[in-house]
This record gives structure tokens, C-alpha cells and sequence, in this order.
DNA sequence: GTGACTAGGTGGGATAAAGTGGTAAATTAA
DNA sequence: TTAATTTACCACTTTATCCCACCTAGTCAC
């Protein structure tokens, strides 16, 4: 299970260190893609495999799946992690997210999420304005 | 059962005592998330493994479960208690719930809640101010 | 009532790990 | 063969982790 946020930088050579707490659980092979909200996804070689067959069950009839299907996979790339837990961020899944120096790298579930640091800041904040959702929410996964 | 409040400090390096009283029911593996009302919820790791399952199962393809998921998956770290009883706070989720020094730790069935220590009085007091009424309520629902 | 002991809570220093930046080697392209 | 880009390696800085010491309050014995 991957959780927590981390604030990290890319560097001049698009490096990012993936957090530590993540290493062990995802290996040295990831799948990055585009991903929802202007974020990029991080997924195990593994978990890549499983989604990606789910992907493909979507009719390529309907011309939304078509495009989202373009969408993940067009996007999708395998990246290495080295030695010291780094791997490297192709310019162009870079640019589509927005990124700058500063990311933040979020675990949720089965993938970890890279953010625009300013960008995601915002977006927490928005979302625990919606306290009534969220109590909601809470109460159904039996927090509360 | 968890039951009591404490009051303890985080010092500077981001260290809070767990109360001794909580420490043999919850074990050395704790996770921390966000809660309502601007504080923290603690679980132990057991708990928080039942709490997964069940946000697992809101679908990743609604935008606002998706927001949810970030936000407590995201905002969730697991910390390990040292030998005296002590954990380490991450940064983001003391910024998150406006901790300083002074922090009420409160047992609340099956969590332990976090909260800024000026914000847990006067919300003490808001309730205290506000039992007749509720008193009436929970009478109504047939609870006392 | 006084003093010693115990347990809980707090603080700081030493060590290890994580994150970041840069250089050297290797590969590819021109 | 040379230049440019990529990959691997090395080094530094910062942050986290572990361990030990201290302080305070409550308890028990005398």
C-alpha cells in the first residue's frame, strides 16, 4: 500500500529520487503516465500489466475509450530506477503535468502520483473545504 | 477502548509521546491520517488495513472519489513508535492540522485523534455549551 | 512528613540514511 | 574521429533515526 506525500526536486538532468518509503514496494522497473488532473501516475511494472488489460477491454468502437486509451498508452513509458533510487522523467510527460523544480510525489493505493508542488497544495486545500463529502465519506470507509 | 486526553508536546524534532495509556493497545505500528474538523486521526495498523479495503472500493473513475482517495491515502503515514513510546510527525500533516507545540492527544474509541491543544478546548467548550441540546437529540434517537 | 524510587515525558548528541549536485566514462550520432 | 548526449559513479549536504541522559510528578516506604 503506497501513502504519503513527499516534496522533492527534479534536477537539471530530469532526475527525480523516488521517496525511499516507496522503493522496496515498487522495484526498480516503473510505467509512468499521464494521468487525471493534470498529474502524472507512477505504476509497478506489475500493476501497469493488470491496468492495461482492463484498458484493453474498453470497446474501441466508442470513440472516448479510443481517445483515452491513446491517452494512457500513448503517454505510458518504462523508466529504471538506479542505484540510489532515481529515475529519469522524459521531457515530454514533464511538460504535459506542468512541472517545475519542486514536485510532490503522493502515494495513493496502488500508484504514487507526481504533482506540481504549488499545484497540489491547491488541491488539497480545495478538497477539505468540502468537509460535508468528506464526513460523508469518512463514514462510509467506518472512520467515523 | 481508547479513552482519555492528554496534552503533550511535539518537540523540534517532530516527536510526540504516544500516552502510556494507549501505547499496549496500539502497538509499535501506527498510521496517521487527516481528520474532520482540522485535526489528525491515529489508528493502529490493523485498523487502518480494515479502512483501506473499504476506500479502495470508491472507483478511481469519479473525479470526486478520486479527490477523496488522494486525500487520505496521501495525507496518511504510517510511523513506527520508538523504544519510550515516541513517534515521528511528518511535516505535511502537522502544517495540515495547524499543530504547535501544544497538542491534546484524545482517545476516541477505535483511533486517537490529534489536535492543536487551543483549538481542543474551545471546541470543549462549544460542546459543552451545546449538551442540553444535544442531550435532548440523542434522547430522541433513544440512545440514553 | 520526608526521602527515595519508579514511570512517564522531554531534550539533545552521535550515527546512519536519504536526497541532491556534479564529474567521469560510455555510448551514440554526426 | 569528434562532439553530444546518456548512463554510471562518486561526493556532499541535509534530514531522519537511534540511543542515552535528564527532569518532573506521583507512589511507596520508613
Amino acid at each position: 500500500m503506497l501513502i504519503g506525500e513527499y516534496i522533492h526536486t527534479i534536477d537539471n538532468k530530469n532526475r527525480v529520487s523516488l521517496p525511499a518509503k516507496f522503493r522496496k514496494e515498487m522495484g526498480r522497473v516503473l510505467v509512468v503516465t499521464p494521468g487525471l488532473d493534470n498529474c502524472l501516475f507512477i505504476f509497478t511494472k506489475k500493476e501497469w500489466v493488470k491496468i492495461s488489460e482492463k484498458l484493453s477491454e474498453f470497446s474501441m468502437l466508442a470513440a472516448d475509450n479510443r481517445s483515452f486509451n491513446r491517452f494512457m498508452f500513448g503517454g505510458a513509458t518504462e523508466v529504471d530506477v538506479d542505484n540510489i533510487g532515481r529515475f529519469l522523467l522524459p521531457d515530454f510527460l514533464k511538460t504535459r503535468a506542468g512541472l517545475s523544480e519542486k514536485v510532490a510525489l503522493v502515494g495513493v493505493q496502488n500508484r504514487v502520483e507526481i504533482w506540481n508542488d504549488t499545484k497540489w497544495s491547491a488541491y488539497k486545500k480545495l478538497v477539505e473545504k468540502q468537509a460535508d463529502s468528506l464526513a460523508e465519506k469518512l463514514g462510509g470507509a467506518g472512520m467515523l
